[in-house]
DNA sequence: GCGGAGATGGACC
DNA sequence: CTAACGGGTCCATCTCCGC
């Protein structure tokens, strides 16, 4: 069976569920931040609407360069929680559209179709045109979605028209879809390795697609290597599946740059009490604590401790996330600027459902 | 040579 | 003001170490 594989994709889904609650913020430039502790207007911009990208505003810029460019625009925190439920709505309602599901991140989803519309471009065409259609009705939101053969040009059929986009690529389509865009299209071609390719003179995928396979394994290591080798020729075999997740943390920035255990004890208490909370919420339990430092110089650094059995204890995690910030301190003559605490090698407390349990 | 542990960096949302 | 920069997750790679 010719394999079909839906990606949704909501558009700029903070600012939009922003605009939706209040709709006098329709039509202005709106543009969703996460503020830091460092006080006025200092952070990132997680989501811009479309009225504040046509003024240069983009994810993951700094707030007071955003305010620059769009003085004029509203700036709203971001409300994780008003986000996750309306995210929560909409997964379940997808849940059940396909042969499998997989989330994505809080606004993106993959179903396998194949089964459901019979290997059938046409009739997936029209699933998708009626997932978008339910969406705005119970939502009031607006996505994009790709119809293609696999994940990876699913994901990129649905970023390819935005917003409220609908791109179909049929299997006949994928050389001629591919090979004009830009090596970064493809979902694991970053900076740092578009700009490497371009030092080869690979610019776009049509390139890489001539690019000699051994050489990319000598320039990339051999899984990544082989990979740019398959996704250049639109490949790719990843299954649409439910996973459990690795690993959880939590981050959070300082007042101020500091190496001082007691400016940094309370921040590690929260972010510990909250990665608590979150671990026992969902089941799990875990086995290696990582502490999480991240300089002035804004560079990561983190120390780690694996336990011989998985707790899912907040002493023992406090007590490690402690411990290892002192190791850190006593190694490192470093000013902290944002703290962490990751914990991994998850585990499902006693008594849990796993999430794979949670039928189709 | 293989594995787990630990550290680091890239990528993406 | 010639910059200043959140939070979360996953994955790959490298080194070290015990076996």
């Amino acid at each position: 069976m010719r394999r079909i594989v839906l990606h949704l994709d909501m558009d700029y889904f903070y600012a939009a569920i922003e605009e939706r609650e209040n709709p006098e913020l329709k039509g202005r430039p709106v543009v969703v931040c996460v503020y830091s502790a460092r006080g006025e207007g200092k952070g990132a911009v997680s989501t811009a609407n479309y009225e504040a990208r046509k003024r240069g505003v983009s994810s993951g810029m700094s707030c007071p360069r955003a305010k620059k460019l769009a003085p004029e625009a509203v700036f709203l925190p971001v409300n994780f929680e008003l986000y996750e439920g309306v995210s929560e709505n909409i997964m379940g309602y997808l849940r059940g559209q396909g042969n499998a599901f997989e989330q994505g991140g809080i606004d993106e989803a993959f179903l396998e179709v194949t089964g459901r519309v019979k290997s059938d471009y046409k009739k997936a065409e029209e699933l998708a045109r009626e997932i978008k259609k339910v969406i705005r009705l119970r939502e009031g939101l607006s996505c994009s979605i790709g119809v293609a053969p696999n994940k990876l040009l699913a994901k990129i059929a649905s970023g390819y028209r935005k917003p409220d986009g609908l791109t179909v690529v049929e299997p006949s389509m994928v050389q001629g879809f591919l090979r004009p865009m830009k090596t970064s299209k493809l979902w694991g071609v970053g900076k740092k390795t578009a700009e490497e390719l371009r030092e080869m003179g690979i610019i776009t995928v049509g390139d890489l697609t001539e690019a000699d396979p051994i050489t990319l394994v000598e320039k990339f290591g051999k899984a990544k290597g082989a990979w740019l080798y398959s996704a250049a020729r639109g490949l790719d075999d990843d299954k649409v599946e439910v996973r459990e997740a690795a690993q959880l943390s939590r981050i959070t920035t300082l007042p101020r740059n500091t190496r001082k255990p007691e400016e940094i004890e309370g921040a590690l208490k929260e972010l510990v009490r909250d990665l608590h909370t979150a671990l026992k919420e969902q089941g799990f339990s875990f086995r290696t604590v990582s502490f999480i430092a991240v300089t002035a110089a804004l560079k990561t650094h983190t120390k780690s401790r694996t336990l011989s059995s998985t707790t899912d204890e907040e002493t023992v995690l406090l007590g490690l996330a402690l411990e290892l910030m002192e190791a850190f301190l006593k190694e490192r003559d470093l000013d902290i600027r944002r703290v962490g605490v990751r914990v991994s090698g998850l585990g499902r407390a006693a008594g849990q459902k796993s999430l794979l349990d949670y039928g189709r």
